[in-house]
DNA sequence: GAAGCTCTTGTAATCGATTACATCACGATT
DNA sequence: AATCGTGATGTAATCGATTACAAGAGCTTC
């Protein structure tokens, strides 16, 4: 059985030296000697000791800590984000607390505290629905410039935003499809009130414009990223009259689950259906047929909006700037889109 | 612009009270006169005071926080566990801080230094590769009580751990194909050092002695868990002369990635192969054709994981008992598993 | 050899809460 | 009327680090 956990008092008691020599051997061990600097590490050793994170907290007056919001722990997407971000913090002596923001306590409530309390230094949310409130808080708190949106953004808030190329993921999705042939193409929106959902479809709209398409009004079909209202897309997709041949869905999730209704209810994909997910999670490469999607750099995402943030909490300044940091997207050709039958390229809409 | 953050002092020069009042305010409202305290509410609301965590934790003793160790946080299995941690806790007043242990930092290391340091009160760990040293370590600093395992265990180290009844899962999908007809049944393994990948997979090799069946060697295929090893299996199962007619997967990913790839090699799932996963993810409804699987019920080991853990922070005693929490599993019926054909069901290894 | 530097180390104040102990007021008990 | 108990509040010690400031040692410089 052991004592409590030994305290800088214990080590410097051992070491022979002052306590203010033990923290220096901490923080700064290049300022001691090297007989001492030693001594003191032999007297850690000695005794186990850990310095309490708490006390140096309170004295640092920082945490050594930032928080995560996450919407949606459970989806794939976010947790390979949230492992990158993890990565990053790490190696800069940063612990990661998280908060699914899909919980019943307010949100808003939970993320001001953690910042307002000193439990954290810095926030990345993935989760645009950040209210204006909250902003107003934080500001009042000087503390808005320790907040990073990752993936998402919104347009009220003057923060840096790393994010996607979401308008160029949308363009390279269509020109794909042009170019197969395809001139009849919907969409399968993500939640209607989401920024970047919002921008996936109207360049989308804007790029089948640009290419003299016509987008019949229920080719554009509400959805909300998710599984199941991919499959509900699928249903309103095969009952049409005119069906289009093609279709640019504004997540994999979506797209997955669309496939598999749609080849329930029949139809072969590519060859009746060309579909185009968003994301690339890991699982869209390892389907039959495997899916073609655009690539968002979840790794590269994570890491870019950690440094930044990390770089904020370093700069005593604080600058509220809305500085975006666009991270690529990519093409991947599978094998859910196909060049259009001749039929299907002919169909076009009168 | 507004100034520092007020302290307790501040409220309690608005207030007119001592800062033991405000404290107590705080801490056990129910000790105050109605008047004082009303006074207080009103002093804190005034001045937008919120506790600094790292003054109260210091002089408490406690962090109000949870570590979470995740191998893989990538993994839709963990971090859907993870949401439901994470749900617990906070409603129960605690912070959750995650790890990745895949990362390159020494975990081990890592996690003592969490809470040896106080970041924490205590560890669920969703990883069963906790080293003997850190056992060691934990319970000379008396923190092996603080510790919980979800999913996972180890024989060595006598905590608690919430897991799903793996064995039972493994009878269940034995069963199932037993049922169909199947008498030459396949298992893709997880790694070979993961504890409860060698539950499932001695589970079903006593099953299916039980029932009669003889596995050959090579029915045994080495998997990990992940995409890629299932559809290396997949590989594997459609070179082999003797084919099974089913296949039992350590995992969903396996089985998904396990079927794509058999597709591509020219079988019919179910019709040339029956399958069964173990996990049931969400996309595993949503596949074509939709997989089945043992549920593994994800929610609610989280859930327990994170109440177990509660309750022995909350019980000054420390006991480290090896207290086995089960949590049900369920064979969900889909449509990767189909009656044998006679052929199929004829074909006994002599 | 006095002044001034630099380098190393120690003393003690400090971060912002909680809480043991003391004090006081007020009503009940004898 | 003296004593006691109870409830409400205040005073000051405390949690365990960091760090401003001071001080001493050893060197250089004029």
């Amino acid at each position: 059985m052991q004592k409590l956990q030994p305290k800088i008092k214990d080590v410097a008691h051992v070491a022979g030296v002052s306590t203010a020599t033990v923290s220096r051997a901490l923080t700064q061990p290049e300022r001691l000697s090297e007989s001492t600097r030693e001594k003191v590490f032999d007297a850690i050793r000695a005794t186990g000791y850990r310095v309490n994170k708490a006390a140096r907290n309170l004295r640092t007056r920082r945490a050594g800590a930032v928080l995560v919001l996450v919407p949606n722990l459970g989806n794939p997407f976010f947790s390979t984000i949230l492992s990158s971000i993890n990565e990053v913090l790490a190696a800069n002596g940063y612990s990661v607390l998280v908060f699914d923001s899909q919980q019943p306590s307010a949100p808003g409530q939970v993320v001001s505290d953690y910042l307002l309390n000193g439990s954290v230094d810095g926030l990345i949310t993935l989760d645009g629905n950040i209210s204006i409130a909250l902003g107003e808080t934080l500001k009042n708190a000087q503390m808005l410039g320790n907040v990073v949106f990752c993936c998402e953004w919104s347009d009220s808030l003057p923060l840096p935003s790393i994010r996607s190329d979401n308008a160029l993921g949308a363009r390279l999705a269509v020109d794909h499809l042009f170019a197969l042939g395809h001139r009849r193409i919907a969409h399968v929106t993500g939640p209607e009130d989401n920024i970047l959902a919002q921008v996936r479809r109207s360049a989308f709209e804007i790029r089948c414009a640009e290419l003299g398409l016509i987008i019949a009004p229920e080719w554009i079909i509400p959805g909300d990223f998710s599984l199941t209202s991919g499959a509900r897309a699928a249903e309103q997709l095969v009952a049409m009259p005119e069906r289009p041949t093609a279709v640019f869905c504004a997540s994999d999730e979506i797209a997955l689950s669309l496939i598999s209704r749609c080849k329930q209810n029949g139809l072969s994909i590519p060859q009746d259906l060309s579909v185009v997910g968003f994301d690339d999670l890991e699982i869209a490469g390892f389907v039959q047929p495997s899916l073609t999607t655009i690539r968002q750099d979840r790794t590269g995402l994570g890491r870019l909006a950690a440094e930044e943030l990390i770089t904020r909490l370093n700069s005593a300044q604080s600058k509220e700037t809305s500085r975006i940091i666009l991270a690529p997207v990519e093409l991947i050709k599978r094998d859910t889109t196909a060049t259009a039958s001749k039929e299907q390229a002919r169909n076009i809409l009168a």
